[in-house]
DNA sequence: TTTGTCTGCCC
DNA sequence: ATTCTGC
DNA sequence: GCAGAATGGGCAGACAAA
């Protein structure tokens, strides 16, 4: 800590020489953090050159700063180092990835917010116009989820960018991916040992961020090429640890334990310190004004979660202000309320003791969250906020006609599920998902749904979302009315008891239902979700122990881990066993349940049984997303659980029992236990498995194809 | 035209 | 989706 | 208990390849 040594910030390639099997944000050091004790102004003070580019710098106010102002960036910036860049001049990309390299260096969510904070506080007296750009790159987002905007790049376009651009066969660059887990790494790495024959320009974010922008927007034919082309142009231009960040934006995710609620966070705080006013206070009460602008910035960005708007209104008019720019408006989807899985009856009596609740159904369909404009238009957004307006047309006609006289405008929290006319029934998700995305004509849909309203958010003009639920479930009854198998209420009872709730459970099953939600009606019961995202409780049959369906399956192949899991297999392929024939049926990959220490033992158990080839009596699927990176010879056995069973179009378990061509799979998947007890072949049968589907109260399967 | 691969998004 | 882990 | 990061099955859609 106290050392006189100005830190290296971004040690090339560093991880797996160093430590075999370290995670990608392991090891975390503490050395990376520049001390504010140390002579601020003689070092990591770069004079900043000229650049008569094209970069834009058309707004006149000219950056003539000394090198004393340029040297107290590090100072403004809490200690931590950047690096520097003149005011007005757009953010260099290499600012941003330092301060991703600092914040990798640690799992504490304080010093990451703070180190975050004081980057971004940086940006805002240098160069607020960029702050947008670098607030969307530390979230990954293009821009609001609303706006549907994807980059259309994943694993295999970006392998063979990098590949490309580092001039290594694909085939070498997942040969290192095996080993860093870690596709940035890869880029950075490879990028190190490539000859460089001139120091390209620098990259700034706005750059960076149009590079992402443009490569979203590139569609049709050869796109793929024409994006890994893009990529390669960014690649080149990289320096240092820029590859890494580049590469892992370009995949989606970070993975330095900064995500959307610690960026909140830290703009928030960013925008205190820099308010004209707040910005003087100091000690404690600076750290009041930032815990209330947290609060005020949470609360907004859950009613519009949109920083394209929070962003600018924010800078103008204050951050303490922002509620009065910025609020609930139907047409923007607001973040959903979210529920935690309970595991007993007596969990949900412990929580809710003594406070009057409510017991819902829980839909298995797709939630819903239902919008109608004053101007008569209407939305409809998934839970992540994804517009799906294309895909439920008969919803948006619907939406008028469900609501009562006088009522002109809402949103309403609603779950879609599949519905079975001629039996007036519900379906599984299953055939809810085969639903067309995009280009429906309400006449041509297959699927029909049915709508079970639980919660209303706005109305007439007015948000809800302040009121108790037992006030927005009453308005919501008096403003709507059931349509048979177009809508509904969701299916709902005060049990306030064990037994009652009990029975509510399994009636919910019984009427094709996941199972229950729990819901607070008076106490905290309001719709923030700023406040508790996850302030509901689900109850599902499977989450019940001793109720769920659990099966006993033999690991017959694993893939190795990426990111945390490096260095132990992060996932693997089980099967059940088919004594009539003799052979292993793949039914489910498994990757979630382990701590861990059961990664660890059993990477070192199952290490020992790796076979070369598939054994001839496994029966799989070809399909590259199944198999396996190293296949085992049957010895392990494991308790698994899960919430369904479906015909796979992969997996073979029970192959011709119920369906001619398709085994069955397992829906939520989770290791439960070692079965030590047990040999391979005393796993759960392909007979058994069969019978397991056979007995689920609601399934699906498509008219036998063949007789048709 | 058909089939296969990849991606994103539902759960 | 489920689950585990550090804070 | 939150926030983040591992990981699941399976579908439509967009392209690429056959």
């Amino acid at each position: 800590m106290d050392t006189d040594e100005v830190p290296k910030q971004s040690p090339p390639a560093e991880g797996p020489k160093k430590r075999k099997a370290s995670p990608v944000r392991a090891p975390k050091t503490k050395a990376a953090k520049a001390n504010l004790n140390d002579d601020v102004s003689n070092r990591n003070v770069k004079k900043v050159e000229e650049h008569d580019d094209d970069r834009g710098d058309e707004s006149g106010h000219e950056s003539e700063i000394d090198e004393a102002e340029v040297a107290n960036v590090v100072l403004k910036a809490g200690g931590y180092d950047f690096g520097t860049w003149k005011k007005g001049e757009k953010v260099p990309y290499s600012a941003l990835c330092r301060a991703f390299d600092l914040i990798e260096a640690t799992t504490k969510r304080l010093e990451i917010t703070n180190i975050l904070s004081r980057f971004f506080k940086v940006v805002i007296e240098t160069t607020p116009d960029c702050l947008l750009e670098c607030l969307y790159l530390c979230i990954n987002r293009l821009g609001a989820e609303y706006r549907n905007k994807e980059l259309g790049i994943g694993e295999s376009i970006l392998t063979k960018a990098v590949a490309s651009a580092t001039g290594r066969s694909p085939e070498k660059i997942k040969a290192d991916m095996e080993k860093m887990g870690d596709l940035g790494q890869v880029a950075q790495a490879s990028r190190s040992n490539q000859p460089v024959m001139f120091k390209p320009k620098p990259l700034d974010v706005s750059k960076v961020f149009k590079f992402l922008k443009e490569i979203s927007e590139t569609s049709g034919k050869e796109s793929q090429a024409r994006k890994i082309d893009k990529i390669k142009q960014l690649l080149v231009a990289c320096q240092e640890n820029e590859p890494r960040y580049l590469i892992r934006s370009l995949e989606g995710k970070l993975r330095i334990g900064l995500a959307e609620q610690t960026v909140l966070v830290a703009l928030a705080s960013s925008v205190v310190m820099t308010d004209p006013e707040l910005g003087k206070l100091k000690g404690e009460k600076l750290k009041d004004k930032i815990a209330e602008g947290a609060g005020v910035l949470k609360s907004v960005y859950s009613e519009l979660p949109d920083y394209d708007m929070i962003v600018p209104a924010m800078l103008k008019y204050g951050i303490m202000n922002l509620a009065d720019h910025c609020h609930l408006v139907p047409g923007i989807p607001l973040k959903p309320m979210l529920a935690h899985p309970t595991k007993s009856i007596s969990e949900v009596l412990d929580r809710f003791e003594g406070i009057h609740f409510t017991c819902e159904w829980k839909y298995d369909g797709e939630r819903a969250q239902i919008h109608l404009l004053e101007n008569g238009e209407t939305m409809v957004y998934s839970r992540n906020s994804e517009d799906l307006s294309k895909k439920y047309p008969d919803i948006l006609e619907r939406a008028a006609k469900i609501a009562n006289e006088g009522v002109k405008s809402f949103v309403l929290d609603c779950e879609a599920v599949a519905w079975d006319k001629e039996e007036k029934k519900i379906l599984p998700f299953q055939v809810l998902s085969t639903r067309k995305r995009k280009d429906v004509a309400v006449e041509d849909l297959k699927v029909q749904v049915c709508i079970f309203a639980f919660d209303l958010l706005y109305l007439n003009g007015k948000p809800l979302i302040k009121e108790t639920f037992a006030e927005r479930r009453r308005i919501l009854h008096e403003s709507f009315h059931a349509i048979e198998g177009e809508f509904a209420f969701a299916v709902h009872t005060n049990a306030q008891g064990a037994e009652d709730i009990q029975k509510e459970l399994d009636e919910s099953v019984a009427g094709g239902c996941e199972g229950l939600m729990v819901k607070t009606l008076d106490k905290d019961s309001s719709y923030e979700p700023s406040k508790r995202s996850r302030n509901w409780l689900k109850v599902k049959k499977d989450y019940l122990k001793g109720v769920g369906d659990t099966l006993d399956l033999v690991v017959i192949g694993a893939y190795l881990g990426r990111g945390k899991r490096v260095g132990v297999y992060g996932g693997y392929l089980l099967a059940c066993y088919d004594p009539d024939k003799e052979e292993y049926q793949t039914i489910c990959k498994i990757g979630t349940g382990f701590s861990e220490e059961d990664l660890k033992t059993q990477y070192d158990a199952l290490k020992e049984h790796v076979v070369s080839e598939p054994k001839p009596y496994f029966l799989y699927s070809e399909d590259p997303r199944v198999k396996p990176d190293v296949w085992f010879e049957p010895s392990m056995v494991w308790e698994v659980q899960c919430a369904d069973l479906s015909v796979s179009p992969v997996h073979k378990a029970a192959i011709g029992e119920v369906d001619d061509s398709k085994g069955i799979s397992l829906r939520f998947p989770r290791f439960i236990r070692v079965r030590d007890d047990k040999n391979a072949d005393d796993a759960t049968s392909a007979e058994q498995v069969a019978e397991m589907y056979r007995s689920q109260k609601i399934h699906h399967q498509k008219g036998s194809s063949k007789d048709d």
